[in-house]
DNA sequence: ATGAAAGCGCTAACAG
DNA sequence: CTGTTAGCGCTTTCAT
């Protein structure tokens, strides 16, 4: 029932040749003559040869494999990232294993392991919950790490990111043409990049505008749909006065929705609302949400190939932060205020 | 800069013992004295040793891999699957690699070769497009693998999957109670799987329900909203006569939704819908979609805990397929005909 | 262009 | 309870 499985000296044998030239073969040496390299190619063939990769890691000191870590698999943000960091990797012959963090911080840190016993060659953080210093350590011990979703300063650690300082802009300006003075922002956690970087965009804009900044006007979530209805219903009671809404992500911006429906406010007409990653929900809502879309697939892509160019070049270029720009999709939900 | 690595020799001279004595401390072994596994463990903690995997993978023959093949990681579907295998296998003390075929059959194959080349000590198929014949050549070849989503004949390969017969009469009773009879079926691949235990589910409930069948109010979609769109037109334009539409999932009923925006029909006075998975977007279009809820994760856990199971103890127990029961979650979108 | 030989780091018999 | 020994399957010098 169990075929045998034939190795590198089997073939070597049967080729009438020795393994190193089987490997030879193989890994596609050029040193090997036509006619040798024929032979062992027909043995290959006749007993359905295939390497071990086990003996092949150990020899060679690599795995082939990558890692990514997410907060959370489900969520589709991360999707997009992963296809472009799978494909990216395995064109250039890398296996990726996905490890999902469920949204605890102790498993993202548990995944380093995978990078320390040699199970991976590298891995790629998405948003994790680690600090800047605790990744630092891993990069300075020789591990190969990358970031997607922020900005590190660290000459071993190659990143990719948005701008979202820029992006928010966007959002703001956006409103503002639209005639919106009283701009209200719901951001995410406090603490996350995304939201710092969005609030600062935010601010700017509004002194762009001419708009005077109000501190009543933010009101912190935590990113989730649940969240963002609850940060908007304390926006509310606060007796904040505002016409349009940019909210950190489309997750708070359905809560928005939400809180609207409870409330009987309605969108676009009394309340302008906005905002990001364009989620495929935004476009089944009535009004659709508009929503900023960052370049996900190719953050992923460009990093997994820069992670795996410095392995095996060894080359560390000066290119190391690639930061990519999101561009704004307006719907009804922001438009038609008068 | 980079840390020297120590390995298991390091160890065990620091510690006065053989590279044995420190395998066995690290594997758990309980034929090590009290004391000299402390002494073991004090040199490793001193050493920050790790244990590579590589070494340990090709003396064990056992990588603790398990690979995952999904057409598409992007498909919510999955993400539920997947996190249920993960929970699983983790903590089973097994990695999981996911690899995503992206809607290419061909891609799916590739992946039996990390199977084939030890990357991987087994591997579970999710609704792949493989044919079982295909499959079983694995299993017949001592490969372990599982298969999610389909019932296969094979006394190797565990399989875990819902059953479908059950779900669509659920479906067809309902919308036979709310008093609809000209009920229509909206397929997915005539040949999938799924399509055909579905379209026998709904050909029996009709007959329990004593509704004479139809042949002209069964209709083939893809599975996508596209085409549950394109395949409610051609039903409408053949002038098949129907109050109802059951659509073999969430998606096709999204087109189905999509069409009646387009036709003018309102949903559900005029039409009643209901489809298959539950997905989250069901509950945010007007009127919510009536819809079939699987217990992915239940099905993931399920078979990875099998799997693992039997690579393990080598034991083939009689329960090999796990067929689980879905649920239909009735909402707007399929009540309140008269 | 090819072969011989030496391990990569670990575990598993087999002794003791 | 512990050590010795022999590889797992492969690649890679170093010769030739």
């Amino acid at each position: 029932m169990i075929m045998k499985e034939s190795k590198i000296i089997d073939v070597a044998r049967r080729a009438n040749v020795s393994p190193a030239t089987v490997s030879r073969v193989l890994n596609g040496s050029n040193l090997v003559n036509a006619k040798t390299e024929e032979r062992v190619l027909q043995a290959i063939r006749e007993l359905d040869y295939i390497p071990n990769n086990m003996g092949k890691q150990l020899r060679s000191r690599k795995t082939m494999n990558l890692a990514v870590v997410v907060s959370d698999v489900r969520v589709s943000y991360y999707a997009e990232i992963i296809k472009g960091i799978e494909n990216m990797a395995n064109s250039l012959h890398y296996n990726v294993l996905i490890c999902d963090a469920q949204n605890e911080k102790a498993k993202e840190r548990e995944f380093l392991s995978l990078l320390m016993n040699r199970t991976v060659d590298a891995l790629i953080l998405v948003t994790p919950n680690l600090s800047d210093e605790e990744i630092a350590v891993y990069a300075d011990n020789g591990y190969m790490v990358g970031l997607i979703g922020r900005k590190i300063e660290h000459a071993r650690i190659p990143c990719s990111f948005t701008d979202n300082i820029k992006l928010a802009q966007e959002v703001v300006f956006h409103l503002a043409e639209q005639g919106h003075r009283k701009i209200a922002f719901l951001s995410g956690y406090a603490d996350a990049t995304d939201s710092i970087e969005r609030l600062e965009g935010y601010v700017k804009a509004l002194k762009a505008c001419g708009i005077p900044f109000e501190p009543a006007l933010v009101e912190n979530g935590d990113f989730s749909e649940e969240g963002g209805c609850e940060a908007f219903h304390r926006l509310c009671s606060s007796g904040a006065d505002f016409t349009a809404v940019f909210a950190a992500n489309d997750e708070m911006a359905l809560g928005v929705y939400k809180a609207c429906n409870e409330l009987g406010i309605s969108i676009p007409e009394q309340l302008a609302v906005a905002g990001v990653d364009n989620i495929r929900l935004t476009n089944y809502v009535t009004p659709r949400i508009s929503s900023v879309e960052q370049p996900l697939y190719a953050m992923g892509a460009v990093l997994a190939e820069k992670l795996i160019d410095q392995m095996n070049d060894n080359v560390w270029a000066e290119k190391r932060c690639f930061k990519v720009d999101a561009k704004l999709v307006v719907k009804e939900s922001s438009k038609g205020a008068e």
